[in-house]
DNA sequence: GTAAACATGTAACAAGTTACATGATTGT
DNA sequence: ACAATCATGTAACTTGTTACATGTTTAC
């Protein structure tokens, strides 16, 4: 249901063909949701069938733009301020975390070392992108920054817990299970 | 795809039922991972056609308990050390920030204030959780506990997010344009 | 007896992925 | 001329949700 809702976020900045948009997904959005063009254009179909967008002149190789109606922008409005957000999400590495116990401790560190190498690699993706991008003083580009800051400020906590997590289990361990005693993770981040 | 491993894990814990299990996604994975019964059973069903699981005797109330087997145990273990985890997860909430700017400044404040307000509930449910939960000594209970930290600093660094993203609204309206040009024309993308 | 919880299932639909398929324009 | 990129689309399939449908056992 998100996936209009995101269209409709994208086109408040301006018209966009549904190619355009499928960049958007996969380069400033692919943290936080993904669509490929195949889901993308008949989207777009039916939402200017609703009237939440128009289609305008068809450009060069075919392209075909949308432009988001008023429709639409009362619509991404009451979506917004209306519509509690679904914040049950899945997270594919945090269930694994609980089937973990099922591995020797030292595949189990293994998987949480490679987490945290993940989380830091991400963190400097982020940090990478927050230096290439010729950020604008747009409201959009406020809000992006703000939501960059999020994610770096989660994937880092998320790097100190799998750090964290593996050393438990490597001195709480004796031979062949994984039982010991409970310590506090890291609480305090500085940045 | 995760379904099948995520009821694998958990069977890998003994022998239940689709009820069960049902109840578990809701209570201990709500988190991390979400199924319905319909979706449950009939996996149950394809799972045990590949081997991975036995269907015991009928219980009382047409009860139908399964069994993960060894090829059930070796699927999950490969599952868990050689494919590598999908990170790009669907964040509803943190899509919606991209689109905060769309709002009026006071909208936007109220709507990461109820972000913060959320964090903060859930820090509460999971503390609360962690009290009541009898937690053992075995792995599970080690990983469950595990998980449980990562799931807690993740929601405190959210509500702290949420409430410092506030403040650079609140503070930064008149500097940063915010208001105004929150219908600026089209403007060159892609980079 | 009756409500709640236990227990399982199917059907219709919505959302999302992968694979297939085509053609235009730009840069080298 | 060739490759890369732009640009759109459909078909088949998988995954996930909502709604419908049914029967049993336990506790009050």
């Amino acid at each position: 249901m998100s996936l209009k809702h995101a269209l409709l976020g994208l086109l408040a900045e301006g018209p966009a063909s549904g190619y355009e948009l499928t960049k958007r997904f996969e380069l400033s959005l692919a943290n936080v949701w993904s669509a490929k063009h195949s889901q993308i254009y008949p989207e777009l179909r039916k939402m200017a069938a609703e009237g939440w967008l128009v289609a305008g002149e068809e450009g060069s190789r075919g392209r075909k733009e949308y432009v988001i109606t008023d429709d639409g922008r009362a619509e991404l409005r009451r979506w917004l301020v209306e519509v509690r957000p679904e914040r049950a999400g899945r997270n594919e590495s945090m269930l694994r975390v609980f089937f973990l116990w099922t591995l020797d401790p030292a595949e189990a560190v293994a998987y949480l070392e490679r987490e945290a190498a993940a989380a830091h690699a991400y963190v400097e993706r982020l940090t990478a992108l927050d230096a290439l991008v010729a950020w604008d003083e747009s409201g959009a580009d406020f809000m992006g920054r703000l939501a960059l800051e999020e994610g770096l400020l989660i994937a880092q906590v998320q790097a100190e817990w799998a750090e964290w997590a593996a050393e438990q289990i490597r001195s709480g361990r004796d031979a062949t299970t994984l039982t010991g005693r409970r310590r506090r993770p890291p609480t305090k981040r500085q940045r």
